[in-house]
DNA sequence: ACTAGTAATATAATAAGTTATATAAATTAA
DNA sequence: TTAATTTATATAACTTATTATATTACTAGT
């Protein structure tokens, strides 16, 4: 086996590292999503369900600031879900230049249902992945990287009934 | 200002984070490139570089999973630093479907260069974002956003003479 | 030696993000 | 009120990654 540069380089790559973790996770994450999924939703899509669930309808501006993401981006990620039925947008009545995207009845519909499954399923399984890091942010790195690898997150699901979406949310809060 | 949703759902949106300070990290680590750089060179390139300069003339193969990347990922990269006539390309000897790619004498002196410059501001810098981190893992990532917020890494470079990158790289191994 | 299977790489199509720019509405200043 | 500026969003072009597939070369079994 060859070495594992970018893991060796340390602080020398881990703009590259976190990038590779987080799209593990991400395809990891997928998976669990194709099981439980009635539609088939791709998985970047649920930040932005769950962020209109938070705050009712919002400007693509204000999306794009809680998602931490370019406006062009959520713009985009607006419009599948559009086309999939699951948001509207409106224009606003006092500023006309802004756009308010709201979920729909099915959009409001599928959150439910993504609250009793999906988004509780992740949460533990990533909760999981990370139980018993411990050290520097490189240290816990490795060790996330190497647990994924020898469990992915599908494997850490239970199919056991699942607690409360809005206790787990609020459990998760800042963690500053 | 609203809430930063990605933030607050912790693992439940853990790899989108991860992703989004990896592309964070990447981008500062761009500027600091266009200060130094001779050559215009993409930062997503660097770890191509190192890694044939760790190891000597891989195969493509080999270049993927010391990158932790996908094989059709890494021959694009490759053909980027071909055309910037950084590295070069043979057919294997004893193998003719592998395609062993080393640095050319300009890849030489580039990363001799980088070696003087840009790695070591660059590891030295993400140090410097990380130092004093502690906690959990997301605790750690959101006082890493914090840091990468209030102060860039482009400011967190020395001109100050930079140290031998040998022993530099050579501090970075394996944290496990 | 021929055939089947496997392996290495290239290429094509797709995804998810970015920056830069265009457009249209609102606001400010003259 | 008109002109200039700013703001919100859309659109275009690009970047960097992915998966799926095609191509070519090697390896084994008969």
């Amino acid at each position: 086996m060859i070495e594992d540069v970018v893991r060796s380089l340390g602080y020398g790559t881990l703009g590259s590292r976190l990038k590779r973790i987080g799209e593990k996770l991400q395809s990891q994450t997928q998976e669990i999503s194709n099981e439980v999924a009635k539609a088939e939703l791709s998985a970047s899509l649920n930040p932005v369900l769950a962020t209109l669930d938070r705050n009712g309808s919002l400007s693509i501006g204000h999306l794009a600031e809680a998602l931490g993401q370019s406006q062009p981006g959520v713009t985009r990620m607006v419009n599948k879900l559009k086309a999939a039925g699951l948001v509207e947008s409106q224009p606003d009545e006092k500023d006309r230049r802004v756009n308010r995207i709201a979920l729909t009845d099915r959009g409001v519909a599928l959150v439910w249902h993504l609250q009793q499954t999906l988004w509780p399923k992740v949460m533990l399984a990533v909760k999981d992945a990370c139980a018993g890091l411990e050290g520097s942010l490189l240290q816990q790195l490795s060790q996330l990287e190497d647990a994924l690898d020898e469990q992915p997150l599908r494997k850490r699901c239970s199919s056991d009934s699942l607690p409360d979406w809005s206790r787990l949310a609020q459990e998760m809060e800042d963690p500053r």
